[in-house]
DNA sequence: TTTTTCTTGTGATTTAGGTCACATGCAGGG
DNA sequence: CCCTGCATGTGACCTAAATCACAAGAAAAA
């Protein structure tokens, strides 16, 4: 396979793969088609065999892929043979449930330190024993803690100052919770999510009404 | 203007707009012209005016957008001038810190309903005056407070189930936080939106390994 | 009134991504 | 050992979306 640039959407579908092919490994399913997989995935098989293709050659002709080697692959392509620290800011509602919810551990992502601005909830621990230290100490925290991927929970106008403040540590990636587009200078090699809720009910809200 | 197809990353970005022009309309800035626009969306200056092209004219040459006006027509365009009535289920952590979130009255979203299966939250009633219902009583609940779209904030393993039964409601929008991808039979006429945020981090894990 | 400036609206172009279709090659049966 | 069946891998094709570039039109200045 020649270099070539892949499509962030590849990757999108990658990490659904991965799901479905633990999935498959927990019904000790040995081997899968591209057809069935696409099935599970709601994708076209091609479209799974061109993602693949991207980064080698998973399959064999006339049998399919062996669902274990597959996972591992994947994973591996994707970065998740390794354990990612996570640093995360704004212990509200959506916080806290986000720490303490079992998702994250399961796929290798774990909360190394957190933060809020609230004089009530500085010194406090939660549940899983991690301590909230106010958002002055970020980039000292995070540092000791060895935090890689920032989590962005607070208030839509707290959040660019907190995402200036993971760019200085630096922090390389950022999961955004809040409801704005962050500003980030170019050339800082920090790559952005966001993950917007609101954005996907108002596409519900439209095909209700339009389509 | 035709009648075409219009882009779901087009009504994904209208979102994203009327968010902006909200921030502007606090600011009490009157008019704003696609370019400026753009940079507050981080997108191209003539993707916001295609964007707007496919429901109309909304600008004045030489001028650019009334910043209020252009606001109510997006919001008119995405539904948003109604309230939309929610039912949720699953009352774990994340399902709480939904139904508490300051984003979703604000934008015209209202939770009507919440169930669990857990016996120990059955009738128990939340913050907001809410009480949770069990499973079983989806369907006649969902039709006496008027439901309209569905938020599934189960595991993934009983997402299928709910699912199915917020189509017999029939609901005919579903908002999913659980890592699976639904099954929605063909012609059905019900738009699933999956609130991923595994799948975005995944992402991030990519990128800071591989680029 | 005429000219200049500015920004929209939109056809043309480019780019990117998804789908098709078939040659390739492995496995199992006769 | 050969032949048949099956699923991958991939080049060719097709579709859709983003960007460009410019004509049209409005307001302000001269």
């Amino acid at each position: 396979m020649k270099f070539l640039k892949i499509p962030s959407a590849t990757i999108t579908r990658l990490s659904l793969y991965s799901r479905a092919l633990e999935e498959l490994v927990q019904e000790q399913v040995p081997v899968v088609s591209s057809k069935r997989l696409a099935e599970l995935c709601g994708v076209n098989p091609a479209q799974i065999r061109k993602d693949l293709a991207y980064f080698g050659q998973f399959g064999v002709r006339g049998v399919g892929y062996y669902v274990k080697e597959l996972l591992f692959d994947i994973k591996k392509i994707l970065g998740l043979n390794k354990e990612w620290n996570l640093a995360i800011v704004g212990m509200g509602n959506l916080g806290c449930a986000l720490v303490a919810h079992e998702n994250f551990p399961k796929q290798g992502y774990k909360f190394v330190c957190a933060f809020d601005n609230d004089p009530m909830k500085i010194g406090h621990r939660l549940a899983t024993g991690l301590e909230i230290h106010p958002v002055d100490r970020l980039e000292e925290v995070c540092r000791q803690t060895g935090a890689e991927i920032g989590v962005i929970c607070t208030p839509a106008d707290a959040a660019q100052e907190v995402a200036n403040r993971m760019l200085a540590v630096p922090l390389k990636g950022i999961l955004n919770f809040a409801p704005v587009q962050l500003q980030c200078p170019e050339g800082v090699g920090c790559k952005v999510e966001n993950v917007d809720f609101t954005v996907k009910l108002d596409n519900l809200a439209y095909h209700l009404t339009a389509g």
